[in-house]
Parts: structure tokens; C-alpha cells; sequence
DNA sequence: CTGTTAGCGCATTCAT
DNA sequence: ATGAATGCGCTAACAG
């Protein structure tokens, strides 16, 4: 088997073919294909019948330098293996879809150097719409972005000068009311295990001040996991052996928090009493449940295409931000 | 805020643009950005200068078009949200990455029509190399793909026939392996939690076919999840009250099974055993951890984007049919 | 309803 | 080391 090299590429069949086949000219069988309200059900069926003779595949990069409609929309991550963003991908992947897009995604790694690479090569695809998680930091990138002059939407978080349009919620907000439940439920000895992400800090932030004191904090990388969670536990037991309660940047955190409770003997929520953010799938399904901050990523998903496709189509955007808020779920974890 | 439109799309910077603010011509200008070799210093100095100036981007579809070479790989995945393949797109990414490739990712969501029309869109959209999950059913898929004369990887499958290469391992023979480890554990009451992909019920009938007896089985709907799990569990123990080990199609199913086993008071592994597959990050740092088969998911990433680089560079390929193998990780969960 | 002409922005010839 | 001409495959604009 050594030695192999690629297929030989046979000839591929282009749209000039096909008309050649169909017996009509080159624009023809282009209006047959994509837009056939306007050509005769004869002549349709005759090109329809030579595409399949020739097994013609239409090109989309020529289809899109001529038209400056490439129906493409980029989108960033930060890694796809963060699984927060996810179902947000997911709805945003689907209803594109369904107008007839496609994403073309991007990792940052959470690398500014890597975001500006990254959005270079994007905005030179000639996407007609991006999707960003997060906000454009760097000014460069935020000025690139808007010479393309293309609908931009960043995600997951707040601010009164976009890009173009953001949707998403304050960050500092989630904190401080986790911070003022906290609070309420008058736990003296508490403890944050965050990601060191930028927003997870924002809301580690809020949730500092609205306890009014500084608390013991386990920095962990992101992306998070729950084996992560559970070194986070172990290290908040060891800067505070009377830990009670644990405010926890992610479900996945949280869920290694419960686990090393659990096999610490510690029994959840009497001993110690955790909260999550995110509302991950599972986070209600675990014993027991976790309590959690809910943000609807699909429905930021879906209202970011549907921008992007509305701006494309030329329809009027109601706003340019959109907060779309959070709430906190109280469940077994916190004795709620 | 209402009608708001459009911001005024200001005229981009082309090729043309920068070569006349260089004082170049335009192939120059070209050469000086992609192929600095065969310009000289002082020339280049200026091109790099008006393309600072004009903040001129690379219209990547145009230089793709003439040039024959997208520098984009395509990938089919049945969806983002299963987080089985995470891992392998993870690495395929940053390895296609580093080579200057880009990935383009489609979603099939198990739908076999889905699945050809997003083939179709791909591969006119010219990619230089193609990804699949799983092996290409339809056989006009695999000719539409064959006669695309690209690269292509199937994978975490096995077949003596892949459109072209092919990188994975036999899913019959992990189902058989895990039946003869719960042959050789003496379980006598044995069930099935599995998802109802293909791949899922590969592995199943291998398990019961080393099992040498059927056995009940819960099947949900893919993706699965830690919920199903739960649900699953619940439903075999109403099938099978003397029930003492479950095999499971995913780590999160098993993990579902375990939280639903520890919320009845079982014990893991006396009262039941659980053995899951995929070796997700999670599965070593669960309390009990979880006994799973070991799949490498990054290296088939990383080998699959090898594979596509080495051919879009006219290397020779040493095999098309790669057994990437598996392993049995025995851990608490089945007393191991 | 159909066809002709032109050109999207760039890189590959071939020339110098 | 640089440049002029050509065309990748397709669709927008204007004919008929």
C-alpha cells in the first residue's frame, strides 16, 4: 500500500456543461438552477435532467465573487470544546440553515493574537453576517469588522458600544445576585472556584461585591471541567477547612465540586451547599440537583441569525442591543 | 431605534487598491503578499505599507477560485452537540489550523437526506479535503464524493471499502469485548442502555453476540445524555429488578445510570455495575470512576488532517484503512 | 421567457 | 525582479 497518491481528478463537470447538455445557453440553465420561477417547466426539466446526467455540482466560490452573496456566516469560539456555547452553535447552525447558510467556525483559544488571525481570514471568506462570542476587544479587529461592512453580532455578554449588534446579558449582574443570595442564605465561610476566563472573572467580581468581602477563590484554566472542579474543592478545603457553601463558574466546575464533596463524605447541601452557572443539560439531572444560573443559549442562537439574516435580506433591526437577561434556579444544592 | 439599516458598506480594498498605492502592479502587488521569495525587500516593504494604508484584506474566495486550492477542509458531523467527536474536531481543527487550512463544519443531525444535501453544499463550496464521521452511506454520496477528486476520511468506523481513506476501529469488536469481560465478571442479570445510532447498535449486537444470550435493553434517541441515562436505568430495572451490570453506549449515559442508581441508594459497583464507552474527560474523575472503552479521539483528529495535508500536498498516503484499536479501562465502576 | 456581454478579484501563464 | 494578458465559473445588467 505504499506509495499511493490521489485519485486521478477527472474533469468536473461546470454549468457550462450543463447548458451545453440541455441544449440552452450558459445563463439559462444558471436562472433554471436558482431561479426557476422566471424560466419555462420545459426547459427546467431539461437542465434539471442534465444536471444529473453530468453530475454537476454548482461552485459556490464563483457563484459568490459574482454575487457578493457567499451565504456563508462565520462564527468564533473560543474552542469548541467549550461546551457552554454549544447549544447557542447549535440553534444559531440550524435556523442559518434553514435560510439556506452555512457557518464557518473559527477558534480563538482564547488568544487575542489568534482572534485577530482568526477574524482576518474569516472577514477575507467574505461571510455575509458574524457571529462572536463575546466582545471584540482589540481596536483593530473592531475596525476590520466594521469596514466589512457585514452584520456582526457578539454574544454572551453586554455593552452599550457594539460592534454593530450584541445580545447577551451583564455578567456583572449574575454575580451580584448569586453573590446577594449567598448573602441571604448567611453562609460565613464561602468560596469561588472560577475559570480565568474574562467574563467568569467579571462575575466573580460581582459576586465579591455584592458579599461585601473578599472570599478565598481557586483560579482554574478554562475550558473548565469537572476534573478541575474537583482539584478547585480540594484546594478551597485547604485555604478553608470550615467551607460551606461554593459559587462555581460552571456547571462542569460544580459537578467536580459535588463529586469531591461526595467522596469526601460531605453530604451536599448540609455540609456543603454549591451553585453552578449555566444550566448545562445536566445540572438538573444530577443527586443532587444543581443549583444554577439559566441564560437561554439557544435563544441567543437563534436571535443572532435571525439578525444576520434579516440585515442580509435588507429588513429593518428593531435593536442593536439586546439584554436578554438570566435567572437564577435554586435546586437541591443550595437546600432550595 | 426602529428602521435602523445597514451601515453604509464603504468601498473595500482590493488587489488593484493596494498595487497602485504601492506604485506596483497588481501581479507584484500579488507576489509580494504570497509569494515574498521572488520580490525584493524594498518593494515588499511598500506593498506591506499600502496594505496597512488601505487596510486591504485578501478576498480569499476570488484567489481560491483562480487558484484551485480553498485552503478549506470540510467536515460532516451528525451533531455539534455530541460531544464524542469534540475531542477529534478539536485536534482536526488546530491541526488543519497550523497548515493554513480552515475547517467548514456541517451538521447532518442523523437525518440520511440531510446528510447528501449538505455533502452537496460542501463540495461545492470547493474544499480541498473532506471529514466524515461515520462511513458514507448513500451510494450517491460516495460517487458525488469520489468524483470531487478530494481527499476524504472517513472515520470511527471501520471498512474494507472507503471512498477513499478511512480511519477508526471496529465497533463489533468493542461490543465483544466489553460481552466477554461481563461474560467473565459471572454477571447474570445484564442490561443494555444505548443510543439508537448506528454505531451505538453495532457495539450492542457485538455485546450480545459475545454475551451468547440476549439481554434487555434500554434504547434512546442520540444524542445522548446524562437524562437518558437516568431514564434508561430506570426502565431496565422495571424490565429487570435483579439487574447487576449495565453496558452503556456513552460515558454519559453511564453517568445518567450511576446518578440514578446512587439516588436509589445502590451502591456502585456491589448493588450494580457500570461499564460505559468513549472516555470522556469525565469518566476517570467520577465517584465511583467509570470503567469505559478507550477510543483515541484526538489522534484521529490529528491523523486525519495529517492525511489531508499529505495529499493536498501530493505526498504519497502509507494506508488508506487504519485500525486506530481501542482499550477496555477497567476502574471502580465495575469493581475493577 | 431567453440570450449576449461584461466582469467579480485574483493567480497562473507567458513575456520582458 | 517585474509586468501584460488571460480566464477560473459564475451571475448582474441589459438586451431581445
Amino acid at each position: 500500500m505504499s506509495g499511493m497518491n490521489a485519485p486521478t481528478r477527472t474533469k468536473i463537470a461546470t454549468l457550462h456543461d450543463v447548458a451545453r447538455a440541455a441544449g440552452v445557453s450558459l445563463i439559462t440553465a444558471s436562472r433554471a438552477l436558482s431561479n426557476p420561477r422566471i424560466v419555462s417547466e420545459k426547459t427546467i426539466a431539461r437542465v434539471q435532467q442534465a444536471v444529473e446526467a453530468t453530475g454537476y455540482i454548482p461552485n459556490l466560490l464563483a457563484g459568490s465573487l459574482k454575487s457578493r452573496r457567499s451565504l456563508m456566516v462565520a462564527g468564533i469560539v473560543p474552542a469548541l470544546s467549550v461546551s457552554q456555547f454549544l447549544p447557542t452553535v447549535q440553534t444559531l447552525t440550524s435556523t442559518l440553515s434553514a435560510a439556506g447558510y452555512q457557518l464557518i467556525l473559527g477558534q480563538t483559544n482564547y488568544d487575542p493574537a489568534q482572534e485577530d488571525s482568526v477574524l482576518s481570514t474569516m472577514i477575507g471568506r467574505q461571510p455575509d453576517g458574524m457571529f462572536i462570542t463575546g466582545l471584540v476587544q482589540s481596536d483593530k479587529a473592531r475596525e476590520r469588522l466594521a469596514r466589512a461592512g457585514i452584520p456582526v453580532v457578539e454574544t454572551w455578554d453586554l455593552t452599550d458600544d457594539p460592534v454593530d449588534m450584541v445580545i447577551g446579558f451583564s455578567h456583572d449582574k449574575v454575580g451580584r445576585e448569586v453573590g446577594d443570595y449567598f448573602r441571604k442564605r448567611g453562609w460565613e465561610h464561602v468560596g469561588v472556584a472560577t475559570g480565568n476566563d474574562h467574563r467568569a472573572l467579571l462575575r466573580r467580581d460581582g459576586f465579591v461585591a455584592a458579599l461585601g468581602r473578599d472570599v478565598p477563590t481557586a483560579l482554574v484554566p478554562a475550558p473548565s471541567s469537572l476534573a478541575l472542579g474537583r482539584q478547585a474543592l480540594t484546594d478551597l478545603l485547604r485555604a478553608e477547612p470550615r467551607l460551606q457553601a461554593v459559587c462555581c463558574s460552571s456547571d462542569q466546575l460544580a459537578n467536580g465540586v459535588l463529586v469531591e464533596a461526595q467522596s469526601r463524605g460531605l453530604r451536599i447541601p448540609q455540609d456543603l451547599a454549591i451553585c453552578g452557572f449555566g444550566n448545562a443539560d445536566f445540572a438538573a439531572h444530577m443527586f443532587p440537583s444543581i443549583t444554577t444560573v439559566h441564560v437561554d443559549g439557544p435563544e441567543i442562537g437563534r436571535r443572532t441569525a435571525q439578525l444576520i439574516i434579516d440585515r442580509c435580506q435588507d429588513r429593518p433591526i428593531d435593536h442593536k442591543i439586546i439584554d436578554m437577561g438570566f435567572s437564577l434556579i435554586e435546586r437541591a444544592s443550595t437546600g432550595g
